[in-house]
DNA sequence: ACTTAAATGGGGTGGCCCTCCGGTTATGGT
DNA sequence: ACCATAACCGGAGGGCCACCCCATTTAAGT
């Protein structure tokens, strides 16, 4: 649960005024992000943690790698909710609400969408379990067992799921109804996933 | 089709000096942003077409101003081929095919789909016909038909669903394949306007 | 207490957006 | 052909930002 833990166990543990500034910079940071979103200013994250700007560059050496602190948390909890509702008796309903939950959680976490959107492809590789891919395995079990109930066409692989979810929290970020408006455009993105049949 | 006759034919025109700038300034423009999206630097655009920043300020007080400019014969072509589609015998074919050519300029030129989902709304008003007003006419007409036609949803407005176009374009910008992902998940999107029955 | 390696943050560099203002130039009337 | 003038130009500068260097501070192990 730790930071200096989580990654890797194995290394040597941080030292105590390292972790506290660790933890004060992903408190502001989450602060920024969630009143100016993902473009937030990295300076006045510093600032309001109280650290140099140089220390914040050193625990994070890319905006990426903030967001991704930042945003591990409800990754987590996403990636538990696919887990509870992997053992429903109705797979096309469980891989909706899902992907409506993550809908919801994109639009009242400004900058989480662009977060889950650049996976470990661009930007810097050997960045371990991203977001992205959290996300992504998690959902392809939900899709799966749709996809083996006939539920869902054969041929729609989950990133591409993800990434119209993702598009569309993206899009309807900065709008004032962005909640209502996410939930309209999944539902119409979604029915068409779903077979003509059933 | 002069850049100073187009927007008000009444005002006197232009200098000679500053309609030169004027273009250059969009030539140099309209390459910054094929290359770099629509984020490319203004400055970087002054420089291109070897003008000071100020020049660049004064002809296009905001960036989307400038974007406005550089796409409008992008989008007055693709309102023409609206209303050459309008006419066909399958209003639903003629709607399906003009939102994957709105895709397809959106992903083969960088910047478009950004451009086009920020409105009259927010940035400054008093912007006469912007893109997004413009590609919105175009597309009520081929929904009206097709709505009328029976072969859509009656409840899905031309904002939504140029909403899911654009946002599906933005979020695939920046991949390799991106004309392929976009027209994938624009038909998986799309698939879900036509009704069941037709 | 003392040593040492880790961690810090002020300050510098270079880039960006945008505005002011003194100098320049095209233009229309004479 | 000339001039007065309004329109136009762009360098300089302010404010903000990401990122890096290095002298200084500080926690941790003995």
């Amino acid at each position: 649960m730790s930071p200096a833990s989580r990654t890797v166990p194995s290394a040597r543990p941080m030292r105590a005024d390292a972790r506290r500034n660790h933890d004060r910079i992903l408190a502001a940071a989450a602060e920024a992000v969630a009143e100016q979103g993902a473009e937030a200013s990295l300076e006045e994250i510093a600032r309001r943690a109280g650290v140099g700007s140089a220390t914040l560059h050193r625990h994070f050496p890319s905006r990426q790698r903030l967001l991704e602190a930042v945003f591990r948390d409800k990754v987590e909890a996403l990636c538990a909710t696919a887990a509870g509702l992997a053992g429903g008796p109705d797979p096309w309903h469980a891989l909706a609400t899902w992907l409506g939950a993550v809908a919801a959680h994109a639009v009242s976490n400004r900058g989480l969408a662009a977060s889950l959107m650049r996976g470990a492809h661009d930007g810097d590789p050997a960045l371990g379990a991203t977001c992205h891919t959290m996300i992504t395995n998690a959902g392809a079990d939900l899709l799966d067992r749709a996809r083996r109930a006939k539920a869902v066409r054969p041929d729609v692989p989950i990133t591409d799921l993800l990434k119209l979810v993702n598009a569309i929290c993206l899009a309807v970020e900065r709008e004032p109804d962005a909640a209502a408006q996410a939930d309209r455009l999944l539902t119409l993105a979604l029915t068409g996933v779903r077979k003509a049949g059933s």
